[in-house]
DNA sequence: AGAATAAGTGGACCGTGGTCCGTTTAGGTG
DNA sequence: CACCTAAACGGACCACGGTCCACTTATTCT
């Protein structure tokens, strides 16, 4: 779980709601200082070890700190807030699913035709966050946030390159954005979990859209 | 400037169902005392006349009830939450948009026809939105929420309705959900101001993807 | 009218996220 | 090795959202 977050980001107080971050590209590849790279891990498996004993939201930083051995200080230095620390675990998992999508096995990864991974990518998203929506729902603090979460940038990035492939009609980056905000965490888990709607349902649609909207002009 | 605010209102929902959720303190029209119905628009008021001197990041509770003259505990008791004022405050303003859809002059009211209706609705909510991006925001705690806001449920009821209208092929509802996702504010947001894309371009995004899904089979 | 009761009120109180700043330490340099 | 500097640390401190509960008041009932 040794991975990469971004340190911090400035926290904005005086306007209103936050600036336009200069969009931390590729994480913290800062290298950290030796104690510093310890007390990181360290507090991600406090973290980790945490949330399997209780639910996301009673997550409190400084619990996540004494865990780990270390000051609250620390904690926010190293992850600039809560949802940042959150993140950096995600991030952790969500690279399994990276992997498949960008180099594993057809028909989700390269060597089945855009198409194809085009209608394998929805149920393979939908089911990874499955597993995961309470800590990303705890992570959605600020709504902006999420665009500025790499891991979204590779996924559009991807869904727009397949279109393209595909010989879409319209702007590929915004039609990726349609496409996966079908599948964004929040309405997922509304429809499902609150709404009772079956995820055959949503995987049913998201093949619809997909041909909709992917098909060549 | 300071609008005097609707003391509480029920809006005519088709289609009411789930109720899994703490209740929402905005749908609590049942006819309050009348001491509660003074301060709530007093409140409101406040909230409103503050706001346009502070960013709404900055405006706390407590500020409120002393600038409406009560008590904390009373801002809490009317409005469950901060989240819950703010929607409260966004629910009044809705309105005029609703009605503008609802029994407004075509293309964007009844008169035009469904297709016609569905492009106009777009660049509606956009504008809409636009203005008041800051106070959603701003009140966007709680993915979940969003789904739990009258309002929403009215949008969604719509273009289904609008949908089926016209023919469309696939999930009515869930094609509402994709529709309305793109105009999103905080995607929007994150595309106008964060990316400086022009509004232009998801308007004509917008075109294209009416176009492509509200089609007749 | 007065009694009964449900609804509303306010502010002390608490927990947590987030900040600040004086102190400590890693690790480079001569 | 001694020294120096920037990075990291920790925990006191603060502000704000949210809760609680003893008290007040509107409304209904007889």
């Amino acid at each position: 779980m040794t991975d990469s977050v971004a340190p911090t980001s400035k926290l904005p107080e005086p306007g209103e709601e936050r600036r336009n971050l200069p969009l931390a590209p590729t994480d913290e590849p800062h290298q950290l200082r030796a104690d510093a790279a310890r007390n990181r891990t360290l507090l991600l498996d406090a973290a980790s070890r945490l949330l399997s004993g209780c639910g996301a939201a009673d997550l409190t930083m400084e619990s996540v700190a004494a865990a780990a051995g270390v000051g609250k200080g620390t904690v926010f230095r190293r992850f600039g807030d809560r949802a940042g620390l959150l993140i950096a675990l995600l991030d952790h998992r969500e690279k399994q699913l990276q992997a498949a999508f960008l180099s594993g096995p057809p028909p989700l990864g390269p060597g089945a035709s855009a198409a194809e991974r085009l209608h394998a990518f929805g149920p393979a998203v939908l089911r990874h966050e499955r597993d995961q929506h309470a800590l990303i729902l705890a992570s959605r603090t600020d709504p902006l946030r999420n665009y500025a979460v790499p891991a979204l940038h590779l996924r559009i990035n991807h869904i727009a390159m397949l279109l393209r492939q595909a010989n879409a009609t319209g702007d590929p980056e915004l039609l990726a954005h349609t496409l996966l905000g079908f599948i964004d965490t929040a309405l997922v888990h509304h429809l499902t979990v609150e709404r009772g709607m079956p995820l055959e349902r949503l995987e049913e649609a998201w093949h619809h859209l997909v041909t909709r909207l992917g098909a060549t002009a």
